[in-house]
DNA sequence: AGTGTATCCTGCAGGC
DNA sequence: TGCCTGCAGGATACAC
């Protein structure tokens, strides 16, 4: 579910909310997202006085003020919100309304607020890193799309030397941070580069209009507070207005919008990509047939 | 190296 | 109404 854009969102609205504050306990509801055990987390944080939020590709963190960091894998319908305390609860039951229906670990920060981890199919994860943990498994991430570091040529570079397909070049973390499957296939359609083509056919002046594309899509995302199709909430539970800016995404049997074509959808690599077959042809693949021996 | 598959888990939509 | 199947914004581990 949440992808850049959305965890970005979220960081946004949590920020003023925990900056500054103690973290008074931790409720965990469902030990199963935890990497550690609940009484290590509540041990390590306790006392603890958030210095501000941030994000790494699709991980919402907690700055702590000893240098170790929280870091929150939303999965697929992770979600953090900042809610009021609701009264008279206890550990085992607390209900936050319709709001957060799957509380799942809550980080009580007095003064009647409570971080909440809502995540009903608790695919999401949290970590507790120390400073020099938390560096180690930030670096294991490309670069951020949307900062300096991301340049037309580096993308190119990276799409050269995999044959695999490009979309599933671009869900790779460890290549490019932050992207998943929503707009991997918005940036590929308004790049005009077929999901399925294998990375390394991308040419250099296509490789420059998908590093537009990202950017673009991400940013206007970004505006719009997410993309919502189903699950994703923000910090205060409100939906993503990005779904109505979808060009491919979930339009399979519907008009291109920009030549009218039928989107289709296909499925490789375990999940589903959607496409104008007429704007995104598959170049590379007639190519190839017609020059023999260039391999 | 890449890819197909399975796994974690829950909820919802659609078909019958 | 109920039961069944398929599908879902992610990430990882495994066998080819």
């Amino acid at each position: 579910m949440p992808e850049l854009p959305e965890a970005e969102t979220i960081v946004r609205g949590i920020r003023a909310a925990v900056s500054g504050r103690r973290i008074e306990g931790v409720e965990v509801l469902h030990r199963d997202v935890l990497a550690v055990t609940p009484a290590r987390l509540r041990k390590g944080l306790a006392g603890q006085r958030i210095e501000g939020a941030g994000r790494r590709a699709k991980n919402v963190l907690l700055d702590m003020d000893d240098g170790s960091v929280v870091w929150i894998n939303l999965g697929m319908t992770g979600g953090v919100m900042s809610l009021p305390r609701p009264p008279h609860t206890s550990a085992a039951r607390v209900r936050y309304g319709p709001i957060a229906t799957h509380p799942t670990v809550v980080f009580l920060l007095g003064g009647g607020t409570d971080l909440v981890f809502n995540d009903s199919r608790r695919f999401g994860t949290i970590e507790h890193l120390d400073a020099s943990a938390s560096r180690a498994r930030s670096r294991t991430f490309g670069p951020e799309p949307l900062t300096d570091e991301f340049t037309p040529a580096g993308l190119w570079r990276g799409l050269r030397a995999s044959r695999a397909p490009v979309r599933s070049w671009l869900l790779d973390q460890r290549k490019l941070a932050g992207v998943g499957n929503i707009y991997a296939n918005e940036a590929l359609f308004l790049a005009g580069i077929h999901p399925a083509r294998r990375a390394r056919t991308v040419r250099r002046h296509e490789a420059e209009a998908l590093h537009s594309s990202l950017r673009s899509v991400l940013t206007a995302a970004v505006q719009a507070g997410g993309t919502t199709i189903r699950d994703y909430r923000n910090a205060q539970g409100g939906e993503g207005a990005y779904v109505r800016e979808l060009r491919v995404y979930g339009q399979e049997g519907s008009h291109c919008i920009k030549c009218s074509s039928i989107v289709q959808r296909l499925v490789f690599g375990n999940r589903s990509a959607f496409l104008c077959p007429t704007c995104q042809p598959r170049r590379a693949v007639a190519r190839r047939t017609r020059r023999p021996g260039l391999t």
